[in-house]
DNA sequence: AAGAATGTTATGTA
DNA sequence: CTACATAACATTCT
């Protein structure tokens, strides 16, 4: 399910929501974090994300590390919040709300050295003020395998999914099997800067919109899930009307309109 | 009820 | 060291 913004976008909430919050941190069955127990009772001090990785920090100096794989979720509920299902790995109850942590691949206990490892492998982030494309180029230049592999690595850039890597490659007109290494410079900016908005604004929306609501022909009213895209599980391209190709590239679907994004 | 889904990592082979 | 394939793992929804 997330991408980027949606990581970002639940730092926010969750660090308006608990920061500074003494917290009751718990799972049924034991199935929390390892050593987990230690924030029990803790103060939140900053919730932050850099791509796709979440960071509860406590005042302890212990840090939660969250990843929420390909279907994890966070569910809110109010006061009182009702028994946590047997599939829940973390629940954190503030004043007046609890969220319920779901499905995570990572859910487990760190520190600020730990957080400078996974920060150390990821990428520059698009969403984040200090993120910069010029520390991706050399390896995005280097590359001999496709740049639609390129944008999903987090190595590489830092939050992009299988969403924004179809769109945002289709926008610029460039084949998810084009080598990276035959990215200009002048294109790896654009694919940059396209990202860049659209995380930001997926911050806000809560939703990825990458076709504006002229096009669409919708001037007002909720947009919903994958309701404006240009080709990600598109049948059409909805500029040309070319059916959309979509093909396995590196164990995940990538989609592509080959008249808008000739292939190499 | 099988299969898909807005991921990542480890491991094996070339 | 790079490239690529495969498997493992997390859970819910249709």
């Amino acid at each position: 399910m997330p991408e980027g913004h949606t990581l970002h976008r639940l730092a926010r909430d969750h660090d308006g929501l608990f920061r500074g919050q003494v917290l009751r941190v718990s799972s049924p069955q034991g199935r929390f974090a390892d050593g987990a127990a230690r924030v029990d009772g803790q103060q939140l001090d900053r919730v932050s994300a850099y791509g796709k990785h979440l960071f509860y920090e406590w005042g302890s100096g212990d840090v939660i590390h969250v990843h929420l794989g390909l279907f994890g979720k966070f569910f809110a509920h109010p006061d009182p919040a009702p028994a946590p299902r047997d599939t829940v790995r973390m629940r954190l109850t503030g004043t007046a709300h609890a969220v319920d942590l779901i499905g995570a691949t990572e859910c487990t206990l760190t520190d600020p050295a730990g957080v400078a490892a996974i920060l150390a492998r990821l990428g520059p982030d698009p969403i984040r003020r200090d993120g910069d494309p010029e520390l991706a180029w050399p390896k995005v230049q280097r590359r001999a395998s496709p740049i639609g592999m390129a944008l999903m690595d987090q190595s590489v850039i830092a939050g992009v999914g299988n969403v924004y890597r179809a769109e945002s490659l289709f926008v610029h007109g460039i084949h998810p099997e084009v080598p990276a290494r035959e990215i200009s410079h002048d294109q790896w900016l654009g694919l940059w800067t396209t990202l860049r908005t659209w995380l930001r604004r997926g911050v806000r929306d809560r939703v990825i919109i990458t076709v504006p609501r002229a096009e669409l022909g919708r001037p007002r009213g909720p947009i919903g899930r994958g309701e404006a895209l240009w080709v990600y599980k598109q049948e059409r391209c909805r500029r040309c009307g070319t059916p959309i190709r979509r093909w396995d590239l590196g164990g995940r679907w990538a989609y592509a309109c080959e008249t808008c994004q000739p292939r190499p």
